[in-house]
DNA sequence: TCACCAGTTGAGACATTGGCTCAACTTCCG
DNA sequence: CGGAAGTTGAGCCAATGTCTCAACTGGTGA
């Protein structure tokens, strides 16, 4: 995803948020981080920026849907920068890597779900673990 | 599920695994403890019975299929006594009760997913998240 | 029955992840 | 430019779980 650090920041500037320097260390910072990064990597990656404006800030972004969290097979979480649109993840339980899963199959699945259990479902987690093709590869040739 | 204190037990001593008294008195009290519950909750159950042992006895359980663990809207997680057999879960987010899905649709679309994406998934996660019959009767008659 | 040893335990310190408070500070609007 | 309102960060708190390690104990072989 080619965000900038201008769109992210004009992301936070909405609904009468300001745009401060904090948070604009923070976007700058986010660009930096690779594919998805903890909480505590952000934080070190933005000097002068405090620990409670790190998860705030963090917080913000999930909300507007420029941040997606990812609970780690471990259980860990980690943050993925991304796009709005709904989607879940496949994990590599190797190299960590992360994946997008953007399937109509499932959400279908899902919604049918929602009918049959009576509930109103509003919002869902689903995380998918297992090992990436190129650890697959990797794997197969070290036997 | 009608678990009885023994039924665990059993289960429990398998593989090696010693039937000891701390382990007693956790299948006892864990019979006690609802639904769903936090590990502090069994903690306080298990009266003389460690943090450490609670802890490492549930990790047991999950891995012997026991028990499993229900990651909350909020982060929280709880766990939760319950048959072997895959399953996924809907939370009430009001009353925080928690229900059964087992949809051979949704086990299929994951597995379709599993193979577009290339990785050799090998667990996930899946929690919905919303508001449950009752709560959503009480929402009406409250209005 | 007994002794022994591997598996188990618990106290307590530590780690991780995140939240809260509140006085001081900064943005941005008028 | 001035001030109200949003924002910040230091530091302390909380929840959830892990680790260490000496002491203990269940179950087995004799």
């Amino acid at each position: 995803m080619g965000n900038t650090a201008q769109q992210i920041e004009h992301a936070i500037a909405g609904s009468g948020r300001r745009l401060t320097g904090p948070r604009r260390t923070l976007a700058e910072a986010l660009l930096t981080l690779g594919d998805h990064f903890a909480a505590e990597e952000l934080l070190q990656a933005a000097p002068g920026v405090g620990r409670a404006t790190v998860f705030r800030t963090l917080r913000m972004l999930q909300e507007s849907g420029l941040v997606c969290q990812v609970v780690m097979d471990d259980g860990r979480t980690v943050y993925r920068l991304g796009s709005e649109e709904h989607h879940h993840h496949v994990i590599c339980s190797e190299c960590g890597a992360v994946a997008d899963i953007a399937s109509m199959r499932l959400e279908k699945a899902l919604g049918a779900i929602a009918v049959e259990t009576g509930y109103e479902v509003d919002a869902h987690r689903l995380e998918l673990y297992g090992r990436c093709p190129g650890c697959r590869v990797a794997a197969i040739s070290s036997t």
